[in-house]
DNA sequence: TGTACATCAGTGAACGCGCGTTCACTGATGTAC
DNA sequence: TGTACATCAGTGAACGCGCGTTCACTGATGTAC
């Protein structure tokens, strides 16, 4: 488990936070500058209007140059796609086994990493049988069942059903929060509202307890 | 209440229903058929993929007359949602208030009107401060609320909590299922499934009710 | 019943635009000697 | 240390395509008389 979280970090920082890549040409890392790009552009106009030319204008290289590193569009959102989930698994696993904690810090993962988490579930959007986005999903699946099946001693079938539902709660109210659909009372703040919504989890209504 | 439930209806059906419009020209009903075209466009190629020369053709008619009936992408989209909203207002009303019949009702909504689903939670894609727009997620967002804070009994700050948590719930299941984000040991009945994780709300879990 | 007219849904040619793709090329870097 | 060469990231011109938009038009329908 140490171990495996050890390569979690290892793989993030590989896919985000070096600053100088092992092969900087001319550009220095074209790479990271036009994945950086794609954010901004996501955030601004959408997985819709988003295209090659727009990125490399905004990385001041050639329209030709984003299809040297990544082919074409599935492949820069395949690579967004791997860098979300690495971000993703490492997010949920600094918020140690706890089911709010983790559920808290999924919902901060989605705000703070909208385009990300927006490309990663929509899988028509790039290639989701890709090894690395296979891999990488896998090890943030593996960080969400450590941080709610983990507590649970029941049997198999209900400790799936509350991964199931844990994951079901967090990742609805973080996508009802993006698209605005909350009314305004809810306040400002996602992260205690999302601690009030998924207090609701595993906590009986008295006059429902016999539904 | 009733006379509310009426009203929903009765939209829903100038929406959806209606065989004949009141206006059929000289094609009969070609806002209508464009309306269907652009479901099935959506569940084949996506939002992104979408243009207005795309479903003329699909619709047998040139390229310049879906403009005539939405002015823009936008304008078709705007439509595509309040029709989905109407839909969804009256499938929560039929499923009664009860919040689990509720929450597996807006599963088979989402699952059984996939294009409809996905355009009404994405609002960059049409003009969500339509006043039709408006009106029908009101009165959807109002069902919901009768569906699940109905049987509340606590105070309004709670009841509020219960309604968001709920609402998370069955939109996260629903728009994990649709991405085909669960593993394949869920299953293939999105609604049998749905109801096991539903039922995980508002219920204790032995080894995690001191949190 | 018949005619003349107004309405307007839908046509189709034309336009400019941004896109992805191709491909011969340039030139900075790393390395062999 | 210096030179010659191979590598390959990035260039830029050219192309064809589908798009949205415009606009004068056509012709079916409804209605006034």
């Amino acid at each position: 488990m140490a171990r495996f979280s050890r390569a979690v970090i290892l793989s993030t920082t590989s896919y985000s936070f070096r600053v100088t890549g092992p092969r900087a040409y001319h550009h220095g890392d074209l790479r990271r500058v036009l994945l950086r790009a794609a954010v901004t552009a996501l955030d601004e106009v959408g997985p819709a209007a988003l295209s090659l030319r727009d990125l490399a204008r905004r990385a001041g290289v050639s329209h030709a140059a984003p299809a040297h590193h990544f082919g074409d569009k599935a492949g820069l959102l395949t690579a967004l796609a791997v860098e979300g989930f690495d971000l993703l698994a490492e997010a949920l696993r600094a918020a140690g086994g706890d089911l709010l904690d983790a559920g808290v810090a999924y919902v901060r993962f989605a705000v703070d990493h909208r385009a990300h988490f927006e490309v990663m579930f929509r899988p028509e959007l790039y290639r989701p049988d890709d090894a690395a986005v296979v891999a990488a999903r896998a090890r943030a699946g593996a960080e969400l069942r450590a941080g709610v099946g983990g507590r649970s001693t029941g049997p198999a079938e209900e400790r799936e059903a509350d991964v199931l539902a844990a994951w079901s709660i967090v990742h609805g109210f973080a996508t009802l929060w993006l698209s605005g659909a909350f009314p305004e009372r809810v306040g400002a703040d996602p992260e205690a509202a999302a601690r009030v919504v998924i207090r609701r989890l595993f906590t009986s209504r008295p006059e429902s307890a016999d539904s």
